[in-house]
RNA sequence: UCCCCGGUAGCUCAAUGGUAGAGCGUUCGGCUGUUAACCGAAAUGUUGGAAGUUCGAAUCUUCCCCGGGGAGCCA
């Protein structure tokens, strides 16, 4: 009998089929029985009576829920069926029953986020996070796909890194071999920089570490970014990627994942309207902006969460800030030569509350300023001569940015928190399981 | 690091200083079209820990532990 996969289903009513998988839910109803399936792929209702097969209505009465079986019957359409196929049961094999001194711990009803996140390893099984893992699957999919399109060759920057780069505050210590220490990276930059002046178009795709105690929903430290770095190219270009990169990233998930985002009850005619161009503002505009609302904010102050959210509350889909002040912004960003006091950088808001999923900059390529910089920020320079060869040898423009995956998955997703989009979370005080 | 919130049955929660409860899950029984099925019954507690106030503490006080949300920082 052919193995089926609960997803193709409908593809098959009327035929004998075989589902691997587990028991989700068990209904009883005196001799009729029933049972719900899960086989990763989606859950589909089977039906078991008493008369017709006496001997599957005794495998399945009584099982446990998550008790692995393998099932085989007919699929049959059913407008009271969820989904609207069911599968009339005619053989089970159990091949594991969860004890009922041991029943599976994730109900089918609300939980607290403690216990979910205790039982993750057993929590990814529910419909939510499968529909949510899918759909991150997608958008990397998407990502990559397009990076590949313009021309952008993947490489990988390295996870160990040596010397603290930004301080030490954020990085994650680990003994190296013969009692060296070496950090995990907080972001591949630096490396898809020499990158870029090797290969033209780069991007890194990879897990990034930070060692800062942040609590908030946007915040894990370990996630995942995709870092895009090109020679000869300006802020412009950069902004002009970032946002054919998002639109690809959040049409392909509407257009191939429409099932999941249903599982998820996502508002799909939101993301629909997420095509590039996006809005491009000033961070002068983004202030004026803030004072409309009657937030206090002036010239110099970062733009926080609250603000984020009061500014991209302005627009339907992602809005891009350029241009903010050096004195808040990394060393190596470059001036804007109009304006010296002002950094060629821009970050990427998400809509809905979601925050910045891109950060990104022009960076300098001028040998002289990048020393003056690193000097300004007392920074180390003997860590950055192989930074600075960068300068040295062959030095042109070039600009590139971070997407943190997580943030734009959760947005794509609608999720309250994003430790629910990457399998297993790593958190401030949570690194089980 | 700072601010706020929380910790009671396996889970989600109630109990306003006076006998620790309900729903779900589990067990037993009933039901041939259920939709987190329903109906009946049973078992299940170191109220996060320590000390204190009180005739009496889940409840009030102090300290500690654990977790959550936010700030800062950032993707």
């Amino acid at each position: 009998m052919t193995t089926i996969s609960i997803e193709q289903a409908g593809k098959y009513d009327g035929q004998e089929v075989t589902i691997k998988g587990w028991l989700y839910n068990l209904r009883e109803s005196g001799k009729l029985l029933f049972p719900i399936f899960r086989d990763g792929t989606g859950i589909m209702q089977g039906v078991c009576a008493l008369k017709e097969n006496p001997e599957a209505f005794a495998a399945l009465k009584g099982l446990t829920q998550e008790s692995s079986v393998i099932v085989g019957g007919k699929i049959r359409a059913e407008q009271r069926a969820p989904g609207g196929f069911e599968m009339g049961v005619s053989t089970i094999e159990v091949l594991q029953k969860v004890s009922e001194a041991t029943p599976f711990p994730i109900q089918l009803k609300e939980h607290g986020v403690d216990f979910l996140l205790d039982h993750r390893h057993l929590w990814i099984r529910t419909p939510r996070s499968a529909a949510i893992l899918r759909i991150r699957a997608e958008a990397i999919r998407a990502a990559r796909n397009y990076m590949d399109e313009q021309g952008y060759t993947l490489t990988d920057a390295p996870i160990f890194t040596p010397a603290a780069c930004e301080g030490t505050s954020t990085l994650f210590e680990v003994n190296y071999i013969d009692d060296q220490k070496a950090y995990l990276t907080q972001s591949g930059q630096l490396y898809g920089e020499a990158l870029a002046m090797a290969l033209g178009k780069i991007y890194t795709f990879g897990p990034t570490f930070r060692a800062e105690k942040s609590k908030t929903r946007r915040h894990l430290t370990e996630f995942w970014m995709l870092e895009p770095e090109a020679a000869y190219a300006e802020l412009d270009d950069m902004m002009a990627l970032a946002e054919g990169l998002v639109s690809a990233m959040v049409q392909s998930v509407v257009k191939n994942k429409s099932r999941e985002l249903e599982t998820l009850k996502r508002n799909i005619q939101k993301l629909e309207n997420i095509k590039a161009p996006f809005p491009r503002i000033s961070y002068d505009e983004a202030i004026a902006i803030l004072h409309k609302h009657g937030n206090p904010a002036k010239f110099g102050d970062d733009i926080g969460g609250d603000e984020e959210t009061i500014v991209s509350s302005e627009f339907d889909r992602p809005v891009m800030v350029h241009r903010y002040p050096a004195a808040i912004k990394a060393f190596y960003m470059q001036p804007d030569a109009q304006r010296p006091d002002l950094a060629l950088a821009f970050d990427m808001l998400a809509p809905e509350g979601y925050g910045e999923i891109i950060g990104g900059s022009q960076r300098i390529h001028d040998y002289d300023l990048l020393v003056k910089r690193l000097r300004e920020n007392n920074l180390p320079e003997e860590s950055f001569q192989w930074y600075l060869d960068l300068r040295r040898y062959g030095s042109v423009p070039h600009a590139g940015f971070g997407l943190g995956l997580e943030r734009t998955v959760a947005w794509i997703c609608g999720t309250e928190h994003i430790r629910e989009v990457i399998p297993f979370p790593r958190m401030l005080y949570r690194v089980y399981p």
